[in-house]
DNA sequence: AGGCAGGCGCTCC
DNA sequence: GGAGCGCCTGCC
């Protein structure tokens, strides 16, 4: 067992935030599924996380978790007179931006275009139970591991739809096969600046701006990366006549992003 | 029961 | 460079 001290950080709120998509809520915290490990965590007070894990563990979690990223700060640079934005962020307070595996948030991204988060959550997990390897059990379910990219490239067209890919499966398998045979790998883009990965992100076939952004953000952690969906759409249309004004948000328009998702999800009565 | 969802590729202009 | 359209599937 394992005690973080974790300020701005709700289990709860990352779960339904739309930036992962194995965390499970239970009745008593949450079981995460991440870089190859099961975790189950909860809340011990305002500002601790306990962690079913050793010590050892301490550093790979404490990064999974962006600790030594001050959000409280963040939200003190929000312009005072962005009262939309305020109330988002008071909203959204314990969203932390996790630090993520690169290949599992392209590969998520990408099948997730015109899904629903349960619909995304369902096809992530027939993914993993079909290519992953299995990590552990829980009440006699296996789980899986987010498969690699040589054994996900091994995954026919049939195979891929019986995750219910539909027509993302072509999409997920060329990546796939881009990483698997060596012309990608996450390490090489983790090198580039922000404007060149997003080209080379939209480079990528099925892989569009939206996507791109959510990969900048969720996947290599770049921090000002705003992705712009229907519900941006909707805040800039509702509360930014100008349009959202992102070059005041610098360099955390991505966190101010996740702020107004939530809160404008939670005003439309989804969650 | 049927519209809609956390888009993208393609094909026109 | 922008508008229109088809697309798989599960959810509400």
């Amino acid at each position: 067992m394992l005690t973080l001290n974790t300020p701005n950080l709700s289990l709860n709120a990352i779960a339904a935030s739309g930036q992962c998509f194995r965390w499970t809520p239970m009745e008593n915290g949450c079981r995460i599924v991440a870089h190859g490990r099961v975790l189950h965590a909860r809340q011990v007070g305002p500002e601790k996380l306990a962690l079913d894990c050793g010590a050892a563990e301490k550093a790979l979690w404490r990064d999974y978790f962006d600790l030594d990223t001050d959000y409280a700060a963040i939200i003190g640079a929000i312009p005072p007179e962005d009262a939309y934005l305020r109330a988002a962020a008071e909203y959204g307070q314990g969203i932390r931006i996790l630090r993520q595996d690169p290949w599992e948030v392209l590969i998520t991204f990408i099948l997730s275009q015109r899904k629903s988060i349960p619909a995304i959550r369902q096809a992530v997990e027939r993914l993993c139970a079909a290519a992953g390897e299995e990590i552990g059990s829980e009440e006699g379910m296996p789980l899986y591991a987010f498969p690699s990219p040589e054994a996900l490239a091994r995954l026919n067209d049939t195979a891929l739809q019986r995750c219910g890919l539909g027509y993302r499966a072509p999409y997920v398998h060329r990546t796939a096969c881009a990483f698997a045979e060596g012309r990608l790998t996450a390490a090489g883009l983790e090198t580039l600046p922000d404007d060149d990965l997003f080209s080379a992100l939209c480079g990528l076939y099925g892989v569009g701006r939206k996507i791109a952004h959510c990969v900048l953000l969720f996947g290599f952690h770049r921090m000002n990366a705003f992705p712009v969906d229907v519900w941006m759409q909707r805040v800039g249309a509702a509360h930014y006549p100008g349009g959202i004004p992102l070059a005041e948000y610098a360099p955390w328009a991505g966190v101010m992003q996740q702020y107004m998702f939530a809160y404008e999800r939670h005003l439309n009565g989804k969650g």
